[in-house]
DNA sequence: TATTGTTATACTCTATAACTATA
DNA sequence: TATAGTTATAGAGTATAACAATA
């Protein structure tokens, strides 16, 4: 490898490879909408409600779901609304409110889960050596550069 | 491998794998972004530009950027602005307008795959076997999934 | 009739700021 | 003072619909 001499082929394949990253990305994007679709929910709610197999805080699944604590209100008034989460108070501290799935909330989640199994692009497409090689290297290629 | 008495391990699986491919996905956005920002340009600007090493109908573009074609207009008004494209006539079809790239627009195209170059995340962390192995499971994952 | 580019508008997603009730 | 949750609002990004010019 003559380093220096194939700058412009380094470029050609660091963007060839993002856009397979992202293409994958958008398609597991896509195959999850679609599934959230057919059970009535959107994504984020999906994703709070797979969140929610133990009682958690709002706060918390605001840091969960990776947005600002004042989309949780929305997002578990939605799921209170259809009787899937309830919002309980918290032992010790009355400021927190917890959200706990009811019984209905567990079945969907159940659902959801089995839905995934049957569609995701990893587990129809990779086989299991596969699938761990994918996630080496996501995982270096982050550790790397976490800064 | 015992089908169907792995199915939560293979759920666990599958959702560590998009955990990954987001992060990474994610990451690669954020590190695209801040390079963006150091040379005044969004991210769609940016690609916009990239894309016109050659002169492109607007139509052409918005497929490029996966756009609306209504947004392309304004990208196209801001990097006219700043003399880095210019509209002309297409031979042939009064309606279609080509987008080219200015001597400037080259340079800062230029300058952009520079830094692209330096801060690739893949091609800071991954090794040349390490890049052909990840395209390559990629690639597959897509092609098995593009129905 | 269909298509290119433009404009105005609307929608989604997410964040910020101000507020209350607690701590 | 600081924090959890709520509310109202604002911004970025993108899409839809109607339009003039041209095919």
């Amino acid at each position: 490898m003559l380093a220096g001499l194939d700058a412009p082929a380094d470029f050609d394949d660091a963007h060839e490879i993002a856009g397979l990253l992202f293409g994958a990305a958008e398609l597991t994007r896509q195959r999850f909408q679609r599934m959230c679709e057919q059970h009535d929910l959107t994504p984020v709610q999906a994703r709070a409600l797979m969140a929610l197999a133990q009682p958690a805080p709002m706060r918390a699944l605001a840091d969960i779901l990776r947005c600002d604590p004042s989309n949780v209100t929305g997002i578990a008034d939605r799921l209170e609304d259809r009787g899937l989460i309830t919002r309980v108070a918290a032992p010790g501290d009355r400021r927190v409110k917890l959200l706990a799935s009811t019984s209905a909330g567990d079945g969907l989640r159940r659902k959801l889960e089995r839905a995934l199994r049957a569609t995701s692009p990893f587990l129809r497409s990779l086989t299991d050596r596969e699938r761990a090689d994918l996630k080496r290297l996501l995982a270096k290629m982050q550790s790397s550069n976490d800064a």
